[in-house]
DNA sequence: TGTAAAGTGTGAACGAATTCATACTCTCTC
DNA sequence: GAGAGAGTATGAATTCGTTCACACTTTACA
């Protein structure tokens, strides 16, 4: 199981087995918490299958949410806490049923220790998570909604035979969730989008029609 | 010099010496900008003596932007584009004159290699940056300004003979900066802090009076 | 397969924050 | 120590986005 994992890829056999020994499996379903912001923890976690949501939301209300990524097969989460044994900054929910191996902080550190490669695909990981926050910061800060939804769109769009395509699992409020704004003025800002020829919304998915959405500041 | 340096504390002076020759040292002005958003480069950069600002723009239009971070001596940056080779995601200026050495790609890689300490430091600082870019994104998208401006000042005090003090070198466009805000909104919202009995403003520095500034979702 | 729950669409009222305009104060330096 | 430039203060108009309200559609599952 654990050779499957990317972030594992360069371990020997004799390793994988040491780290298996001080792993622990866990399904989550639908819906479901693995973590909770403001949580003292220090547990790192890998997703062997499945999909989760990372979010911030405005604890105790909770009818609030801004969501940070979204994290599938073979990514991990968690590790923030690791380093500084401080709480953890964000939700993670599962948005199926989904399968994770948990990791102490001791397995950790030893792990990172006896293999360079692993240590630098964490940092690689946490570069690339400090870039998309930077983004969004600025997304935040700068623009107006308009812009922020055509962002998210384009960073959400994968190739799909020759045309960029947004696809499943997210509904306009999670859209919203994304850009931090409304359900309602997400709606009429897809309705704008379309009416100029930008994007097609189809049930489940959108496609992007025009490269050049408006985004601006 | 070199073995000042907390990032590199614990290397033999002969490792402080190899790593030396590849460094080459740099002045920079008030004002003048280190590294600029969206230049495609792979420097790291550590701070000897000054302070900077890290912040995102809207270039090219330059006139609004977001503070991420103030980092002094001993701090590094630009770590990011390190990883992915990918255009720098802020643009880092100095505030007042400052001493910054810098590292290529390859010297860096090298010294991570040899030095398991060094490598975790370099994490540790990425998890607390990456917690930090959490609550920023959190309070952009939830908060109002007035609670954004508390937290700011919250986060940004320093104890000093039994109050908390937020000091020096910013003025209220940079606090708007750091908010995402206009300036004006920040003087109202200090104004309306000072009224209340929150804070006391004085020149050069704010002074915390009560801990239980109204923050808030 | 029918019914509840979740998601979408849209108008109208309201509110928060920006923008614009302008006056005042400090501080730096020539 | 006069004048310029940076920073602060505050009102008024305007804009952008939220909230509320409600109708309609799709999906899930009992």
């Amino acid at each position: 199981m654990l050779n499957v994992i990317p972030l594992f890829s360069n371990l020997s056999p004799a390793q994988l087995d040491s780290i298996g020994e001080h792993m622990t499996m866990r399904t989550v379903e639908k819906g479901e918490r693995i973590l909770r912001q403001g949580e003292v923890a220090d547990t790192i976690f890998i997703i062997i299958a499945g999909q989760v949501k990372v979010y911030i939301s405005d604890e105790p209300d909770t009818h609030r949410e801004v969501i940070v990524s979204m994290l599938g097969a073979g990514d991990f989460f968690g590790e923030i806490s690791l380093f500084d044994q401080e709480p953890r900054t964000a939700n993670v929910a599962a948005l199926e049923r989904t399968h994770v191996q948990s990791l102490s902080y001791e397995t950790f550190q030893r792990v990172i220790e006896q293999s360079p490669d692993i240590a630098r695909k964490v940092m690689s990981t946490m570069a690339a998570r400090l870039r998309h926050a930077d983004r969004q910061i600025g997304t935040l800060a700068l623009m107006n909604i308009s812009s922020r939804v055509s962002r998210t769109l384009l960073e959400l769009a994968i190739m799909s035979n020759g045309q960029r395509v947004v696809g499943e699992p997210f509904t306009q409020k999670d859209l919203a969730g994304m850009v931090g704004a409304s359900r309602e003025m997400v709606n009429r800002t897809l309705k704008a989008l379309t009416d100029r020829g930008f994007i097609a919304v189809q049930r489940k998915s959108i496609t992007i029609l025009n490269e050049n959405l408006p985004v601006g500041y």
